[in-house]
RNA sequence: GCGCGGUUAGCUCAGUGGUAGAGCACUACAUUGACACUGUAGGGGUCAAAGGUUCAAACCCUUUACCGCGCACCA
């Protein structure tokens, strides 16, 4: 550090080192290492993302784990990647190009040109946030990185959906699915987020017909599907209506259709509640869950009305035929009111299902998918239950053990181009006939059977309709699932009629594979081996169910086979769930709220040091965080008070001091080392808890108050002093503790960490591979032994010395304000010392006083009125008679002899108890006869105070 | 409806049974030789409410209120 500058300019500083640690390759994870493995995969950010300060708070935690990782000495591999994100990634694209005026919907390309500009985009603006990272400090393996599309991890999803296949656990059905209108997709359960919704209830009647006359009272929130109905349910204990199961109502919609076509049957079902409504359920099959469920037991017919993009189809008749859904329940009710049939609305909230991404209410429609019944949920579960796998916070258990117990097929199919599309052929018009085998005279049956015979295992799996894998079967087969890598295959399917099924998987069908797809597998590769399974994995509970759980099924599913030997398949050790940023008013962060700022503002304003410093300080284990700017604002100052505590180190001169001398430490010096020492065993306890926020207090709290507020300031003394040898000990404890401190802030504050260590020669005096050439591989800090303690002297006797003497220099500093005296006014203090006192001690004492002088005076008789403070160690006076105001200070410390009394009634009255005396431990009983003794010394120097003020 | 989390200083939060804490904000003083991105000192809390256990409760138990979240939902 030649040329030191008075401020921490981080610009100047952080892209330097980035690229040195990049040039060092130092983020590569070697595999052959003979070092112990930790491992993290980075959950996979969207190619399209933007970093987020969730990202911030991700990635950082991730980054400190890490480095704290390699200071441990521990070889680390943290696999960064991204991911397709299907819905999100095919809706920008399709958005730019609809801007560009290129298409007005994605079929104006068809689906191979789409797709082509999908790729160029994402090769070209794909993956910003990458370099985002890399700005935050990430130390990902970045020759290692991934994308969910990428050639090979394309394999790893086909090879596990043709194996998922062959175990019969992926299945085609025809089902209720929530589907999105926007995205024109269908959804899993967990991409449906569940809102309020304010509407109304409708109540409309219908008349029986054969009981003209006689009308029924339903009540719907949904009048648009009316025309889908193809029942009315009652409860058949419901004595109002049970008599009527079995005749006909006259559904009013569509009005065009004749009487016999708008006859409905009256069902009973137990699943109505008479308690609801009217008592009486429309039953619309085609267009909601619990309906069509309704409409199986009944054996109805499902009348779809409302078409893929959520208008209305002709079915739903000619009044509202190409109507919006939303739009059509306006005009139903106003056909109700004019048929007469509407007979009240009232006002009712009930929660509507909306696709998470595209913001709309989802429809629940029936149609034909392939669904996934999840693999190793036994293990999976057990796993976290029986704490081998362990949650932090825990209580996050509990959250995956329920959706664990309840767990539903998943829908793993989307209606969507960009994806890995599903490795299935499909014989397009087959219906139940059998025409297969005959088609073109290639005999599909055999053929498929010569595959089988000649590549068991990993060729070609097909399943018969109604059930089982069968060789024999082959003229059933409608779908035949294809293994990556047989294009030979897949040629002969398509020559012979087979076309592919044009649907892509779910995303998550993707990433639930990625902490071994990432490394390399199906192979035995050495990343496996060495770094499966990973160590942790930090992401936030909102992707619980959608990523972590399936990960740990799919890592018993596909880690558990023999060949990878592993003692335990589970994905990662241990899963910590970071909290959710919100703005400072607790809301949660959004682009239309505009209250989420870009971090890279922020990392341009502040440093990236700063923004990580400043997130981690508000980040509590497993509590949201309200973010404020003044975090970072904070951050930045911190990085600034390290350095300039550095250029004072600096400003003292002399080459970095490695001996300490113990026979010339004074108290300061041991009682720096001891907080030195708790601070790393602070430190290093908070990281192994994941409590990041109490490691950045302890952090903050020891280097401001304990080393640059008291100990710095306390050096002073020496440094300015003129004994060369003690001087050059100060130095030495300084270099001592700041090359501590530089490594325990690392992980934490990389960038500044590096250019101080470098900057301050700390770098030189150590081991190539163990910080001599960066301080990513600085060890780690060790906390002092008893060997180390016994050679510096250092006890808990200093400890008590300084922080008695501290509290000394807190009551004189309040003289002062007593005196009303400048805070920067020179002055006099007379020291009456309670017992000894060495000459360097009063030294010391009138640098952290800013004294003038100091003047040692057993004899002192002060005047009336003289400021004084009274400690264990002696009173300490500021003689500056008739500048008070007595009557102000009388008071004051009238008001402290009060809260004194107080405290010392208080234990005296516990002191009393003789349940209190014989119950409670004895150190306890101890620890309040001393606190009773310290009350009473005090009570005395308040009383002294006070009499000496009366004169 | 079931479950989880929260309620501590003006604000944001630590604090797992034994003397109520931090940062910010606030007040006063200070341009002093590392740092004004600073320093020094100060004010500020019936720990949501009630009851219980205990020698002792912010902390353990019960109930209640309010806030947030998750799951499941009756149209």
């Amino acid at each position: 550090m030649s040329e030191i500058s008075k401020a921490y300019e981080p610009q100047s500083v952080e892209d330097k080192w980035y690229l040195f640690w990049l040039d060092g390759k130092f983020f590569v994870a070697d595999a052959k290492s003979p070092k112990p493995a930790y491992s993290i995969v980075i959950p996979p950010p969207n190619v399209t993302g933007v970093l987020t300060l969730g990202h911030v708070l991700n990635n950082t935690i991730q980054d400190i784990l890490a480095r704290k990782a390699r200071m441990d000495g521990k070889e680390v591999l943290w696999l960064p990647g991204t991911d397709h994100a299907g819905i999100a990634t095919q809706t920008v694209v399709e958005r730019a190009l609809k801007k560009e005026g290129k298409i007005k919907h994605r079929d104006d390309l068809g689906r191979e040109k789409f797709l082509e500009e999908v790729w160029k985009w994402k090769n070209e603006k794909g993956g910003i946030i990458i370099q985002q990272l890399k700005k935050l400090g990430a130390s990902c393996d970045w020759t290692r990185e991934r994308f969910t599309m990428d050639p090979e991890y394309s394999r790893c999803v086909q090879r596990v959906f043709v194996d998922l296949y062959k175990k019969g656990l992926i299945y085609r059905g025809k089902r209720m699915v929530n589907w999105c209108p926007a995205s024109l997709t269908a959804l899993s359960d967990e991409e449906v987020v569940m809102k309020e919704q304010k509407g109304f209830l409708y109540y409309f009647k219908v008349e029986v017909a054969e009981a003209p006359g006689t009308f029924l009272t339903i009540a719907t929130t949904r009048p648009e599907t009316i025309p889908g109905d193809t029942a009315v349910a009652v409860n058949p204990k419901d004595p109002r209506y049970a008599h009527l199961i079995g005749k006909h109502v006259l559904r009013p919609l569509p009005v065009e259709l004749s009487r016999e076509q708008k006859l409905i049957p009256i069902i009973g079902d137990e699943h109505v509640d008479f308690e609801f409504g009217t008592g009486v359920l429309k039953v619309t099959p085609a267009h909601d869950k619990a309906d069509f469920e309704i409409g199986a037991r009944h054996k109805l017919a499902a009348i779809e009305v409302i078409a893929a993009n959520g208008q209305m189809n002709d079915a739903a008749g000619a009044d509202l035929r190409g109507l919006d859904r939303f739009k059509a329940r306006k005009v139903v009710v106003e056909k109700l009111t004019e048929l007469g049939a509407l007979e009240k609305e009232e006002p009712y909230t009930n929660n509507v299902g909306y696709s998470e991404r595209a913001d709309v209410p989802v429809e629940p429609r029936l149609s034909e998918q392939w669904f996934l019944k999840y693999p190793s949920v036994e293990k999976s579960r057990a796993v976290v239950a029986k704490g081998e796998m362990k949650f932090h916070p825990d209580r996050w258990a509990k959250v995956y053990d329920h959706w664990m117990g309840g767990l539903q097929d998943w829908c793993v199919s989307r209606q969507l181009w960009w994806g890995h599309r599903i490795p299935v052929w499909r014989q397009k018009n087959l219906t139940d006939s059998l025409l297969l085998a005959e088609s073109g005279g290639f005999n599909l049956e055999n053929y498929l059977n010569e595959l089988t015979k000649s590549d068991p295992d990993r060729i070609v799996y097909f399943r018969h309709p109604t059930g089982e894998i069968g060789q024999t079967a082959a003229r059933f087969i409608r779908y035949v699932a294809v293994a990556p890598g047989r294009e030979d295959i897949i040629k002969q399917l398509e020559e012979y009629g087979f076309t592919q099924d044009p649907d892509v998987l779910d995303t998550w069908f993707s990433s639930w594979l990625w902490p071994f797809a990432t490394m390399g597998w199906p192979e035995q590769t050495d990343t496996l081996k060495k770094f499966y399974p990973t160590t942790d994995l930090v992401t936030g509970p909102d992707i619980i169910f959608f990523w972590v759980a399936r990960m740990i099924m799919a890592g018993y599913e596909y880690m558990g086979e023999p060949q990878f030997g592993l003692p335990d398949a589970m994905p990662f050790q241990n899963v910590y769930f970071t909290g959710i940023i919100r703005d400072k008013q607790g809301r949660k962060m959004s682009k239309s709220l505009g209250n989420s700022p870009d971090p890279l503002d922020l990392i341009a304003k502040f440093g990236a040091d700063a923004l990580r410093f400043g997130v981690m300080r508000a980040a509590p284990l497993g509590q949201d965080i309200l973010f404020d700017e003044q975090n970072v604002e904070l951050g930045r100052n911190f990085c600034n008070k390290l350095w300039n505590a550095c250029r004072f180190r600096q400003m003292q001169g002399g080459e970095v001091q490695g001996e300490i001398e113990p026979t010339l430490l004074s108290s300061d010096d041991k009682w720096i080392l001891l907080k030195l020492d708790a601070a790393i065993r602070e430190v290093t306890i908070a990281l192994n808890e994941y409590k990041f926020s109490d490691a950045t207090a302890t952090l903050y709290r020891f280097f401001w108050s304990e080393y640059c507020d008291w100990y710095v300031e306390a050096s002073k003394a020496v440094l300015q002093g003129t004994d060369a040898a003690r001087k050059a000990n100060t130095l030495a404890v300084i270099d001592f503790v700041l090359s501590h401190t530089l490594r325990l802030f690392h992980p934490f504050l990389p960038f500044i960490t590096e250019e101080l260590w470098h900057g301050m020669g700390y770098a030189t005096d150590m081991p190539e591979n163990q910080g001599g050439k960066t301080i990513m591989f600085a060890p780690w800090p060790m906390p002092f032994d008893n060997d180390f303690k016994k050679h510096y002297g250092l006890t808990e006797r200093d400890e008590k010395q300084i922080e008695a003497r501290n509290e000394l220099v807190g009551q004189g500093r309040n003289l002062r304000r007593v005196g009303n005296i400048a805070s920067n006014k020179k002055v006099k203090f007379i020291f009456k010392p309670a017992g000894n006192f060495a000459a360097n001690e009063t030294e010391v004492l009138k640098i952290l006083l800013n004294a003038e002088a100091m003047e040692m005076n057993a004899n002192y008789q002060p005047a009336k009125g003289t400021p004084a403070a009274r400690t264990g160690l002696g009173e300490l006076f500021l003689p500056l008679e008739g500048l008070i105001d007595v009557e102000a200070e009388k008071l004051r410390v009238k008001k402290e002899l009060e809260k004194i009394e107080s405290e010392i009634s208080k234990v005296e009255q516990k002191l009393g108890n003789p349940n209190f005396t014989q119950k409670v431990p004895a150190t306890v009983l101890e620890e309040h006869k001393q606190r009773l003794v310290e009350w009473q010394a005090k009570r005395e120097h308040a009383k002294a105070a006070l009499a000496a003020l009366q004169g």
